[in-house]
DNA sequence: GATGAATGAGGGTTCATTCAT
DNA sequence: AATGAATGAACCCTCATTCAT
């Protein structure tokens, strides 16, 4: 809290006028970047047809608001750890708006017979799994967001996964 | 420390001897789990014919590990979360041992036209990737690991992402 | 400060444009139940004749008002405790106006030859002490206070320990 | 505990190995302080015939407490104060082995007929009430604790107060 | 005069580390 | 080598006080 205090030009005691605890301020700082997250990430989705176009656009979404946002993504990647899913082996908890848009996705695909016929939840993990991949490897080598050949194979690489 | 030493029925003081500090004694537990469990991934790899099939066997001897020794692969995934990642964005810092065995994996299977042609590094993200969305989903669910037809399913969506 | 500001519907900056401190605050709340109970319990004195007569209407007097007022009462009594007293061993300090009181009634008491031949002072202490044994216990057991029977013992109790 | 600890000479964690909170070691300082009080307030009363003879030696026997440890006596009168008082109204609360000790010899002089027919506990507030007039008394004036008229007149006083 | 957001010294407590035994 | 009592810096949090509005 001293160094957060220290850092925002703000008295300690401030905080405490705002959030009743440190571990409200962390929560509320996290929900922030995550609200901003998902927002960048379901921009456009609603005008796209069929479940694995739209997941490509997420992750194309996704790729793009940790590059013009990476404070923001890294706070929020800050909770995607293993420590919340050695718990009860889920990821909702942290993840859950991700998750949640997601999911009505993955439903209506699998409806549709467009993709693999695989718990919901399942699928979510898959891409957000096969999504991560990509995801990492271009945050880690920022100039590959632009190599279209690239991109391409990470689109294929997620309908290889979860398409019928 | 205090706990550790209780449990460990071990003087707190005597850890310094060993140890020059919690954090080195910490990254010591972590390198313990990690030896066990890189072992028992790649036991029987070498008897193996390509490297899609070396990479399910893999995957089947990874999720075998984490149910024979839950608390081996709890503390080994403790640190492979995001903020490891968060860092430079690249998991090779923790998950090294792991991804220096994979990656000879992909460079042969790049090599003999049996993967897809992308950097060995993306091949050993996008297959921790999606070996991870089902290690975690069985894991949570341990009656699964017996469900042929899912593992199938899970060795499928390995070759889909990585098989050429 | 915030709790006494809610309570009384006021700024807590406003406090300090009539009291510079939380202690003078505190004191003159303390102040104002002194004079009220002061007050309330010289009623009546100067109209009766001798001091133990005086004491035992003073007594009863102090009795109605910690019945009457609570709360004034209990504020009024949460200073008279012994952290004053374990200063110079006077309580003087904080009772000072019902020493006062009561110190003109025992030096005329005294000098009548009314009174045991004890400094006044004293003679102040042992009715307050004696007072407040009866005082506590019917404070305890409010509907004792009726009780002409126990009243006239405290009475009774009073003249012994003082009169001559 | 900043002062407490430079007082002491220790370092404030220090404490903290020794008791679990402020509270428990303020608590284990005042309970020490106590029990050398009664013990001291005790000593020589068995031997004693009569409950008057027996209260009187014990009002001696506190007055010389306090003398010869006056911060051991100080520290238990900090929590005779009334707060304790103004809940219930009874004091037993934190003098309880005073009470306790006092208690007993109470009921054998109201069974002997030798004091007023009053409760025993009623009666046990009245001798701690006249006792701390003269124990305040002398505290506030330790040359008169070798006045052996003044200390006369405090046993008749509580002759007076408490035997029939 | 009144406000209340902001302050920051100080509160009790924890715990990784040390060192005399 | 092993111990564990002692340490003290750092932790989160509170609250009497201030001052720009």
């Amino acid at each position: 809290m001293s160094e957060i205090a220290g850092e925002a030009q703000v008295a300690k005691g401030t905080f405490y006028l705002y959030y009743p605890s440190k571990e409200a301020l962390i929560d509320a700082v996290y929900d922030y970047c995550q609200e901003k997250d998902v927002e960048a990430c379901d921009t456009g989705l609603a005008e796209i047809e069929g479940a694995t176009a739209k997941l490509c656009r997420r992750l194309e979404n996704a790729i793009h608001f940790a590059l013009v946002h990476p404070n923001e993504a890294a706070i929020e990647r800050m909770y995607l750890s293993s420590p919340a899913r050695s718990g009860v082996g889920t990821s909702y908890v942290r993840q859950k708006r991700h998750f949640e848009s997601v999911d009505a996705v993955m439903r209506e695909g699998v409806a549709k017979g467009e993709l693999k016929d695989l718990p919901a939840a399942l699928l979510g993990e898959i891409f957000f799994s096969i999504g991560a991949a990509f995801y990492y490897y271009i945050i880690a080598n920022p100039n590959l967001a632009d190599d279209a050949v690239l991109m391409e194979k990470a689109y294929q690489t997620v309908r290889d996964c979860l398409a019928r």
